[in-house]
DNA sequence: TTGGTACTAAGGGTTTTCCCCGATCTAAAA
DNA sequence: TTTTAGATCGGGGAAAACCCTTAGTACCAA
């Protein structure tokens, strides 16, 4: 029996290239594919899935939410997200949303077969890129404090309107080195080296909204 | 006599699939696909080449610089950019370095298909979001607003992917202080006082794409 | 009571940004 | 031919960002 995949990514072109590419592979079969993340939540009861690869930025819902409400609706479906980006935000929300698997839109297809093999078995795959970065944060990190306290996404919003640390400290009424300790410790969560990073990152989580 | 394509992109997957969509279509045949640039150069006088798909944001060579070398060996050679990203700063380096075509990777194959036949026959194609920006820009401009050189938006997108000047001296082959006057200049141009500033004002007038 | 987490703060350093200033070269436009 | 705009490069300096380490306090929960 063929492993049932279902795609769920708006790019049609890399959609479509995704499943020619995956059924050209012995004992895979792309049975559903869509650019709509609800639509997918509908089809879920009628069509055996075994995994859904799914890209996490989609217009209207994401596929953070996405995963959640799929599992919570078929507790027994496999996710791997197929992503663009492999920053800290994005699979640290994947894999609690509870995504078995995570590759990368530049891996092989031999990469992205493997994973599939290896999810569909009960297993995990995470690309290479993932891992060291998931290593780094372990290592450099006082163990799993990977979420963002109240006060860090307080100063988040404040660095994102344009406040130097010396004006968010007067903000605040708290001393710049705590601003600056707060700041450094943001950076090693969200996985960024800069201001530049930190505010893509947090427009992309929607910590910031531009408009 | 078929239209004989390349594809140059780092990203396997995406280069497979679309390899695989665009030989189901008649009339069209990917005769070379890579993913290094250099490669391509060395392939171009010998593979019949009538339009090469490139990618824009790859290591090693990017697909600018591949483009204007790229058309200095071939001048006959037609270039269709297929991108990530539609922000300003990514088109118009490519127009400059001749590309007679944009799509977005989240084109459908229909929309692709359209750009190679108008391409082919001497025209161009824009796919409409970056058509859009360009309105905008075209109007925004007639505004009144100080207008900015080609250089300085090449430097606005590489300060929002984060690099420090020093980064962007190093890429662009020049002198660090020359990327702190158009820097600058920039800030003084666009009204902002710091990186955050601009890189607020380059995501709200599209000058940058977050995803 | 002990341990973990959050918030606070500081020292002391390097790197980068930001802001003056002036300057040369080239190509296009007037 | 002269002017102008764009791109290039430099010195110097103040401010801000960035990095690493240590540490006190308060609070909550096991």
């Amino acid at each position: 029996m063929d492993i049932q995949l279902a795609v769920i990514d708006d790019h049609d072109l890399f959609r479509e290239g995704l499943k020619l590419v995956l059924n050209q592979v012995e004992g895979l079969h792309v049975v559903y594919d869509t650019s709509n993340g609800l639509r997918f939540l509908e089809m879920l009861d009628q069509v055996p899935i075994d995994i859904a690869l799914m890209d996490i930025d989609m217009p209207g819902i994401n596929g953070i939410e996405l995963t959640e409400r799929a599992l919570l609706q078929k507790p027994d479906l496999k996710v791997i997200a197929v992503s663009m980006f492999s920053d800290t935000g994005h699979y640290t929300q994947m894999i609690h949303a509870g995504a078995k698997g995570f590759v990368l839109k530049k891996a092989s297809k031999f990469e992205l077969e493997q994973a599939i093999r290896a999810v569909h078995q009960g297993g995990n795959y995470f690309s290479q890129e993932i891992l060291q970065k998931m290593a780094f944060h372990y290592t450099n990190q006082a163990a799993g404090c990977d979420q963002l306290t109240g006060r860090e996404i307080e100063i988040i919003s404040l660095i994102c309107q344009g406040l130097t640390s010396q004006e968010i400290s007067e903000r605040l009424h708290i001393s710049i080195k705590t601003v600056e300790t707060h700041r450094s410790n943001i950076f090693q969560k969200v996985g960024v080296k800069n201001i530049v990073g930190l505010i893509m990152w947090a427009i992309k989580n929607q910590y910031y909204s531009v408009q």
